[in-house]
RNA sequence: GGUCGCGUAGCUCAGUUGGAUAGAGCAUCUGCCUUCUAAGCAGACGGUCACAGGUUCGAAUCCUGUCGCGAUCACCA
């Protein structure tokens, strides 16, 4: 990464619309409106007249016409300009675009902001899972959301601590355990055959139909529905062993070691084979009686207050919303308790952090609010960085995904069939000659997961998303692989290219797709500023569909190594090869991988 | 019922400080592989931007209301 030096032309016009009206008319504009020209009109930039017409008063078209003939012949990069409606098109010179093109063309990682401390560090929250069950598709969301937008607060300067909190204990593990117990007969992940997640998941379905059993058992035989379902003997029995576990009961123990020991394997292999990772791990087992004396603080400062019956709460009503319970009547902690007692424990363990991003699901967008806002009134300083990544559900056709009932799409078995489609597709348009079998696998791995990802980052983040087990996911069109293949089409293009192409070229007429690619280049650290303020993946996947879009029409349209002239040749390698870069740094961002040959 | 989010082409989605005739992909149809990888390119077809008002030079975008979908409002996690 390095810094370059170039001043981006639409600063430079905006100055210089300024100064235009200023010498004009004499009066100040505060600030100017410019837009890319659409395609359909002669131009690049686009100055918007109306606005400054409340200032000005006049007829929008002869302003102007009379500050496009101020900007020709004051700006040396305005080669000429148009008026259409209250719309000045200029037209840029093509030795802007070259010296933007020659300014970046060197500079490695072009678009990503260095870290230079300044913006300090975020602690970004993302996967969280509960240990009794496997990981599906909306854990997958949750989890390449998480990734990505970390790596886009990377390349936007930030310092970023990836973490998780694994929901390791409650009443959910003890379900499994004790079905297991029951039913289990000694099975391991091993004599079972089976992924450790997968198999303790059984149990905790295993678990639900004995209970389900029981409860209708207990309404035959004329016991109210209520009832039976609260004192339905294997419930109790569970909550038993929760409180045992809370004992610390040696064996209780052990058993929940033992069989969470099974899950985290299994999520390691998933983790890897989705090529998501952590920096800190933090254990609900350990972390669930925090917060307490925080509440005994918040108590004796007035921020918390006190229920005749012991249990303390916040009132948030001037703020629109309720009173919330942070300390139950007993004294055991809330989710709440425990969430805030963790925050502060994480800025303790990381002092750098001054903010924190939860990549978590908007059925929790009240709980979040809330924890933000107690935070807040506590008087920590970093509350102001908190940010609830909220994303939508992924449902199916049928509804929500349900692990009890077995309606969900497990994420093993969803990247196994993105590959086996990435390895049939391939072996179909055969253009892998000369690979090995392990490169092959890679390489279907690279384009199922591509394809996968894509799928899912491409849509905006609060949206829903309808998934469709029986619709595959496309691998063409605005799809992972399609951006993918781009790139490797380049990378061919690189290596046929067998003379020398690094001389810089200094002078040089450019075609018009050659400077629309210099323009969407331009593009791209503007794309990662706002995909990381909008904290959206989303917005990345779009620059690169753009660019690729771009690229394409060019390269389909304009020969690059048959070009005639010398200068061409070297300019359109020196133009594909910065989009290769692009499209790679880009989709890294994304956490795709993009391949050199498919 | 209160609060929050969403509603754009048959389907999946873009459209972020309000700007020109609302854009892509899939699907359907036409062309293009003797030339750098056709997972591609060029084109056709397809729209009451949920609906009704308002704000203004200008609204898919901002405001109000209505309808539809979802979430949430637990001494649950």
């Amino acid at each position: 990464m390095q810094n370059f030096f170039f001043m981006q032309i639409q600063d430079v016009l905006e100055q210089k619309v300024i100064q235009a009206v200023t010498a004009l008319y004499g009066k100040e504009l505060d600030r100017v409106e410019l837009q890319d020209t659409r395609k359909e009109f002669q131009g690049d930039i686009t100055v918007v007249i109306f606005p400054m017409l409340r200032i000005l008063k006049g007829n929008p078209q002869k302003i102007g016409e009379e500050i496009g003939d101020y900007l020709k012949s004051n700006v040396d990069e305005v080669a000429d300009f148009n008026v259409i409606k209250g719309f000045l098109n200029l037209v840029i010179t093509d030795g802007y675009y070259l010296g933007f093109f020659n300014s970046i063309r060197k500079v490695s990682h072009y678009g990503y902001t260095k870290d230079t401390g300044e913006k300090g560090a975020v602690m970004v929250e993302y996967s969280s899972p509960n240990t009794n069950k496997p990981i599906h598709l909306g854990h997958i969301r949750n989890n390449l959301l998480g990734y990505s937008v970390s790596e886009i607060l990377k390349a936007h300067g930030h310092k970023v601590y990836k973490t998780q909190v694994i929901n390791d204990r409650g009443i959910h593990i003890c379900k499994s355990m004790l079905a297991w117990q029951k039913f289990g007969d000694g099975e391991t992940p091993e004599s079972a055959g089976l992924k450790g997640d997968k198999l303790v998941g059984n149990y905790y379905v295993a678990f639900d139909k004995e209970y389900k059993k029981q409860v209708a058992e207990r309404i035959e035989s004329g016991i109210e529905k209520e009832k039976a379902e609260k004192e339905a003997p294997i419930l109790l029995e569970a909550q038993e062993m929760l409180r045992k576990w809370e004992a610390g009961d040696t064996e209780t123990v052990a058993l929940w070691s033992k069989m969470n020991g099974w899950v985290y394997k299994g999520f390691d292999e998933t983790y890897e084979r989705l090529g998501v990772d952590f920096d800190a791990l933090y254990y609900e087992s350990q972390t669930y009686l925090l917060g307490k004396d925080v509440v005994e603080r918040g108590l004796n400062e007035g921020v918390f207050f006190k229920k005749p019956d012991g249990s303390v709460w916040i009132d948030l009503s001037e703020e629109g919303l309720d009173e919330k319970l942070v300390l139950r009547a007993d004294g055991t902690a809330v989710y709440m308790t425990q969430d805030i007692g963790t925050a502060i424990q994480r800025v303790k363990d990381f002092p750098d952090i001054n903010g924190m991003v939860y990549t978590v699901g908007n059925e929790q967008d009240y709980h979040f609010k809330v924890l933000f806002l107690i935070l807040k009134k506590l008087g920590y300083e970093w509350a102001d960085n908190l940010y609830h990544l909220s994303y939508g559900m992924v449902d199916l056709p049928t509804g929500k995904m349900k692990s009890r009932e077995g309606t969900v799409v497990d994420a093993d078995d969803l990247i196994d069939e993105m590959i086996d489609t990435a390895g049939s597709i391939s072996s179909e348009l055969g253009k892998l000659e000369g690979f090995s079998e392990d490169e092959k696998k890679t390489l279907y791995h690279t384009i199922g997961l591509g394809a996968l990802k894509y799928y899912i980052l491409k849509v905006d983040p609060r949206k829903r998303i309808l998934f469709d087990p029986k619709e595959s996911i496309d691998f063409q069109g605005n799809t992972g692989p399609f951006i993918q293949y781009t790139h490797a089409r380049i990378q061919s293009i690189l290596r046929k290219a067998d003379f020398e192409y690094e001389k810089e070229i200094a002078s040089y007429e450019l075609a018009e797709r050659e400077k629309e690619l210099v323009k969407k280049l331009e593009g791209f650290p503007e794309a990662i500023a706002q995909a990381a303020e909008a904290y959206s993946p989303a917005l990345i996947a779009n620059y690169c569909y753009d660019l690729v879009k771009e690229f394409n029409s060019f390269y389909q349209n304009i020969s690059i190594l048959g070009a005639e002239k010398e200068n061409e040749r070297i300019f359109r390698v020196q133009l594909a090869q910065k989009v290769a870069e692009v499209i790679s740094d880009g989709m890294k961002l994304l956490g795709i991988n993009v391949p050199d040959r498919m």
